[in-house]
DNA sequence: ATCAATTTATTTATCGATAAATAAGGAGTG
DNA sequence: CACTCCTTATTTATCGATAAATAAATTGAT
């Protein structure tokens, strides 16, 4: 048995997963301890047990969803002239099985906490430079403007799923007859 | 004398001003209509006399940020292959001069109060398709993928600033000598 | 095995603060 | 007076957070 058995209900997590289903859905502020230990089945306080402070339960719901990103991008193997679509592959693959972090990550630096502003700053210039870095390494011109465009599509691709735009990736769209 | 003939203090104007800087720096829920009141020299519930709820406050700001934008982008006037740059040129010197609306802008549909959410939508809609519109006039090969691109950026654009992480728009920073 | 000691998991009750919104009233001026 | 501009006073609601208590489970010695 490793040390930390964790058995049937693993309050933290299923903290952590109910959290981020909430604050991906009414965002920061509206999302209360309360509607996140009703959807977990446990009284209010008790979420206080785990996370000190509600910003510091947000905090570890966006950190393991920028992990996951990283991780994601981290997985993708392919010839240079590929890369940058099958990351975009990636991106949509993650998105799909993980739409609420994703749209978190993608929103995250609209928090006005200090702390979350701080966090989102230091895991978005990461992802940029980890990004910048695979493509500089797989010989892509212009690495630099390539990142760029690249999370800027990703942050396109969160603003047509939040406001059901999809008009907004018309690449994506059913193409006219 | 106009219809509406405003004399010194235009006290709704002032006050949608203030809300403007406002709700740019401290967001939706963290700007108080007591703040805004307070930036005016006017009392908290005088706000309401001009504004039924903060709702149609914060609305109101939005609208006027949007018009702002849109209209910024027709006076652009350019041949087809300067087009696109030029409206960069646009957006650039309207963040210049109301640097609040825009991050506003490009901010509001992580709010997640319905009505808002809506009104974001109808205008990114709009101002998507009148750029698209516009490229397309132009003769811009794609002009679907390309006024992605451009919304892409402006949003990457608005990150970059929001974080202070200039990095991200590489075309902006000092090139290494 | 039994029973006391202690820990783990969780609840009840509640405080203090803040914020939006309402209602009613003053104050200056033509 | 009456009209516009604005304030004071107050209400209602919500939320994060703390403190204290309970109950169940585990451990450890006899």
């Amino acid at each position: 048995m490793s040390p930390k058995d964790d058995q049937a209900p693993n309050r933290k997590e299923q903290i952590l997963d109910a959290a981020a289903q909430l604050f991906a859905e009414l965002g920061y502020y509206k999302t209360t301890t309360a509607l996140v230990a009703k959807a977990v089945g446990v009284t209010q306080p008790y979420v206080f047990h785990f996370f000190k402070t509600k910003e510091e339960l947000f905090l570890a719901v966006l950190d393991r969803g920028f992990d996951r990103l990283v991780y994601a991008f981290s997985g993708v193997e392919s010839p240079p002239d590929e890369l940058a679509d099958r990351m975009g592959y990636a991106f949509d693959e993650l998105l799909g099985t993980h739409r609420n972090e994703i749209l978190l990550i993608m929103q995250s630096h609209a928090i006005p906490e200090p702390a979350i502003r701080q966090a989102s700053k230091e895991k978005f210039s990461i992802i940029y430079r980890r990004i910048r870095e695979r493509f500089a390494n797989a010989g892509i011109p212009d690495a630099s403007a390539q990142t760029s465009m690249f999370v800027g599509t990703g942050l396109l691709i969160a603003l047509s799923q939040v406001l059901e735009l999809p008009e907004l990736i018309p690449w994506c769209e059913p193409e006219a007859d």
